[in-house]
DNA sequence: CTCCATGCGTCGAGTTCTCGACAGTCTTTG
DNA sequence: CAAAGACTGTCGAGAACTCGACGCATGGAG
């Protein structure tokens, strides 16, 4: 239960200056989340405050024809929940684990009581706000605009950054849902990619072996998304 | 220069108490915005902040092939670099006015003062975020899975709710801008709209004749926005 | 009034993606 | 081992949208 005596990967929680992380430090634990799991659903109150240490989390937006397709995720460079510092908010979307995580875990109560006492946290709350809204506006943009390659690509390298190794588990029908494509579409997209040499995959694995190439393939909004990143959680 | 004898048809504005609202009221003014006017660029410092009560600016992304496409959109229900009350801000999007509107401006400088002293104004600048970032996730999922005509039908509804009229203002061709579109499918749209009766044009004049109908051919989407602002924004 | 820029109509070839169907293959489980 | 379930391969018809081209109408400016 006290996350201060391991290597913090998460870099909102490695940011904050000592003193902002002592009141914070008491109240986190370490979670694993195995893959699938749901963490939360539209309209449900937010109660916990995630920091992944590695992994990712996918935001999804539900239709009413039950589509479920990806509007943002969050890795080790952000959190999950963390609006709800600032006051009591509902979800606006599904959170999902899209591969395993190690994450801190916090209460909505003790982040809100120490953003209360801490203007760093308070700083850090806000422009991890102001750098998620600027990832969903480059996907709206992405989604009208960019060839279902170029954001399959987009999303590979994502996730690279965000895991430890050059191989992901995935299925292509559960990528489908995520661009918001047909599972076929998919298929072929994925056996270019692989023709090309680019990606090698089988049955729910993808290995990516030309991590440079995937950059060509994909769109900017790869880069986009990650310099708003950088720039705004150094 | 006072903006309180007036009245306040910004309902972001309108619910702030009383006394809140006299930390504000000594620097806003009232400017009229002429349609196509840039208020800012990515990268700009947000130095103004816009309080609409008519009309509609657009948040654009604007992307390497120098395509600039509609990512949010904000009117009287909301405030144009309200995100940097908080503190400095640079610009993520472009802003243009969409139709002419009338609005409140008050310098970042005089706002950021006021929102020091004022817990209802923060409480409101935390709102009007979350409302904005739920309006962007739906936008993403809007652009993946929805017709163009749906779209275009949302679009519609979402600027009419805004102006007090049933004639609106727009060339096809910045509508595909927009929506991220060929002109030519918007003529197809247009007509096959026009055809059924819901709406009337010409030369870069809409007409709504049948918003019930309109409301028939547009996307969950559109409902979707407006409870969220309702709900955050009562 | 004439010119001319702007905005709309249309056409056609081509590409991307959808949608449903079914076969084949791998993995897990009983 | 056998059966069931999950994942991928493929096919084909069709819809949606792109992209470039060109012509016509409208309305404003000189």
């Amino acid at each position: 239960m006290d996350g201060t005596l391991q290597a913090l990967q998460n870099r909102l929680l490695a940011s904050l200056p000592r003193d902002d992380m002592a009141l914070l430090a008491p109240h986190l634990s370490v979670v694993n989340l195995e893959r699938g799991r749901l963490l939360h659903d539209p309209g449900d109150k937010i109660d916990t405050v995630y920091f992944p240490h590695d992994g990712v989390i996918s935001l999804m937006t539900l239709m009413e024809s039950g589509a479920a397709i990806e509007s943002a995720t969050i890795g080790c460079e952000g959190a999950l929940g963390l609006m709800a510092a600032v006051g009591p908010r509902q979800a606006l979307s599904r959170a999902i684990v899209q591969t395993p995580c190690k994450a801190e875990r916090i209460s909505v109560h003790h982040i809100h009581e120490a953003w209360e006492r801490s203007p760093a946290l308070r700083d850090l709350v806000d422009r991890h706000t102001e750098a998620l809204f600027g990832h969903a506006i480059q996907s709206v943009a992405c989604n009208a605009l960019h060839s279902v390659e170029a954001r399959f690509a987009r999303w590979l390298l994502t996730c690279h950054d965000r895991i430890s190794s050059d191989r992901i588990a995935l299925t292509q029908e559960f990528l489908a849902d995520m661009l918001g494509v047909q599972r076929t579409t998919v298929t072929a997209v994925a056996r270019g990619l692989q023709t090309k040499g680019i990606i090698r995959y089988r049955r729910g694995v993808v290995d990516i072996i030309d991590r440079h190439a995937l950059e060509g393939v994909s769109c900017e909004c790869y880069g986009v998304v990650r310099r708003t990143y950088e720039r705004l959680l150094p």
